[in-house]
RNA sequence: GUGGUAGUAGUUCAGUCGGUUAGAACGUCGGAUUGUGGUUCCGAAGGUCGGGGGUUCGAAUCCCCUCUUCCACCCCA
């Protein structure tokens, strides 16, 4: 009789309490950005699948959502795929590959990065540079879920393209600092550069492999240093070139004692001396800024993405253990990939879920006050119901959110129905109020009970909120 | 993609060595109380025991396959 119901692996419903949790939370993030310029955008939830592929790597492309073209698309699959498949079963890998191309020719989007390069790129000629946008949406990744992790999840993206200054820079991590103070959550703001780190493995012989550089690097904090080590020497580092740079990056000592260490391991890199140099630009501007969260120089800081060539941006919770709650960096050329280079781009994305999880562990969405209902009008009938509606539009106008119960059914269920959704006050007008022109009122926290005149219902309510 | 864990009512979970009609709590609905919520009492509904196959006289229980969940890895927000 019931059919069993689910949803997608990964996916998740919102019920009213999250929802209003969730709006809070994009509300304030929102409300940030806007007070520093940044416009909204939004894209389309699917685009086409040559926007998304090659773009996050060989792992990035399999957890792209593919979206299978409509109508009769089995007859766009060549034969030779078939006899193919059956006579080479374990290259079926590859095979399906290449089929999903002539299957899908679009998906959903992954991040909301590469939409919006390809959104600068198809507007240039309306936009006027420095664009200043942000973007609240969800992305799809078909990943594995597990804790935190799901396959639809909101990004909320905010990026200034097409300016080289470290100010955009800053002003990000001001804008960090807003939001978190906004949210009431202890912070702190790790930095690093993308140049640095290159100008390390340069220094030390591994500049020729960069990503498995930092993918073991930034590690650090998980799997401790000799994993590190073991991780570089699997990979061909050599010993000599990884003792050169372990006391550097350790994250011992004052943000000035780091750039110190930089300034003499580095003075042979062009590349590193160039970081150097813009990391300790940023610092001096934010050192003249009022921040209420630390800021903190994170060498071993790398995050996955390989396009950032700049600073790089990380937050992480002082209140809760977790990972990284917002991330970012400086790209410079990402709208290359779309025939428009030397257009450079610095945002940070929040990453919204997981500050959800942090604020409901800090008890952090308890100042969120009730916005539903505020009053209740019980329904005793259609006479008693036609006298409750011109009163309930009253309290409307004066801004009072307001229903009346929609069934005549018994008193019981209706009281029920205020003190499980939480109203506040109740107001009964059955025959003898109708008669008398007053409507009980009553208070469900404390059950008091008090009548009032229709003509001063308005004005008695509305002292109370 | 790899490894582990689990799957029984809407939810959280019992269910003995394979043995009669699969239970509880909470929730839902109804009643006690035809105009008064939270507390209490009574009652009811709700199950293809994740799905399929196998072993057996007999399977929620044992075996195989599959799906799903959660956790960890890879990677990432």
């Amino acid at each position: 009789m019931n059919q069993k119901t689910s949803i997608p692996k990964g996916t998740r419903d919102f019920g009213p309490v999250p929802m209003m949790r969730r709006n809070y939370l994009f509300d304030t993030i929102r409300s940030v950005f806007q007070l520093y310029g940044y416009m909204p955008i939004e894209t389309p939830a699917m685009e086409t699948l040559e926007t998304l592929m090659g773009k996050y790597g060989e792992e990035g492309d399999k957890l792209i959502f593919k979206i299978l073209n409509s109508g009769d698309f089995a007859s766009g699959i060549k034969p030779e795929f078939f006899e193919n498949l059956l006579r080479n079963p374990e290259n079926s890998g590859q095979i399906s590959k290449t089929m999903a191309s002539q299957i899908s020719e679009k998906a959903l989007r992954y991040d909301l990065t590469v939409p919006f390069a390809r959104f600068v790129v198809q507007h240039r000629e309306e936009i006027t540079f420095p664009f200043k946008r942000y973007q609240i949406q969800p992305v799809w990744r078909a990943d594995r879920p597990q804790k935190n992790r799901y396959r639809e999840f909101y990004q909320c993206d905010v990026d200034v393209i097409g300016s080289n200054s470290l100010l955009n820079e800053a002003e990000l991590i001001k804008i960090i600092d807003e939001v978190f103070i906004r949210f009431g959550l202890n912070i702190v703001i790790k930095l690093n550069n993308r140049k640095i780190l290159a100008g390390l493995a340069e220094v030390s012989g591994m500049g020729s492999n960069l990503t498995d550089f930092t993918v073991a690097l930034d590690k650090l904090d998980k799997i401790g240093m000799e994993l590190v080590k073991k991780e570089w020497s699997s990979k061909g580092f050599s010993n000599d070139s990884i003792d050169l740079i372990i006391p550097v990056i350790g994250n011992t000592g004052s943000n000035s004692d780091k750039l110190d260490r930089l300034r003499d391991i580095l003075k042979n890199s062009g590349t590193g001396q160039k970081g150097l140099e813009e990391l300790e630009t940023l610092m001096k501007i934010i050192s003249g800024f009022d921040l209420k969260c630390s800021v903190e120089i994170d060498l071993t800081l790398a995050r996955g993405l390989n396009y950032y060539t700049g600073a790089i941006i990380e937050v992480k919770s002082l209140d809760v253990q977790m990972g990284s709650i917002c991330g970012g960096g400086r790209y410079d050329d990402l709208t290359g990939i779309f025939g428009m280079p030397g257009v450079s781009g610095v945002g940070v994305s929040f990453g919204a879920d997981r500050i959800y999880d942090v604020l409901e562990q800090t008890n952090g969405f308890t100042a969120l006050t009730h916005t539903g209902t505020q009053i209740l009008f019980l329904n005793f009938g259609p006479e008693e119901s036609a006298v409750c509606m011109p009163l309930a539009d009253q309290l409307r106008s004066a801004g009072i959110s307001c229903e009346l119960y929609p069934d005549s059914t018994k008193i019981k269920k209706q009281m029920q129905y205020a003190d499980q959704n939480k109203i506040p006050v109740v107001i009964m007008i059955g025959e003898t109020e109708r008669n008398a022109s007053q409507a009980s009122v009553k208070y469900m926290s404390s059950g008091e009970q008090v009548n009032i005149a229709f003509s001063d219902l308005t004005n008695a309510i509305g002292k109370i909120f």
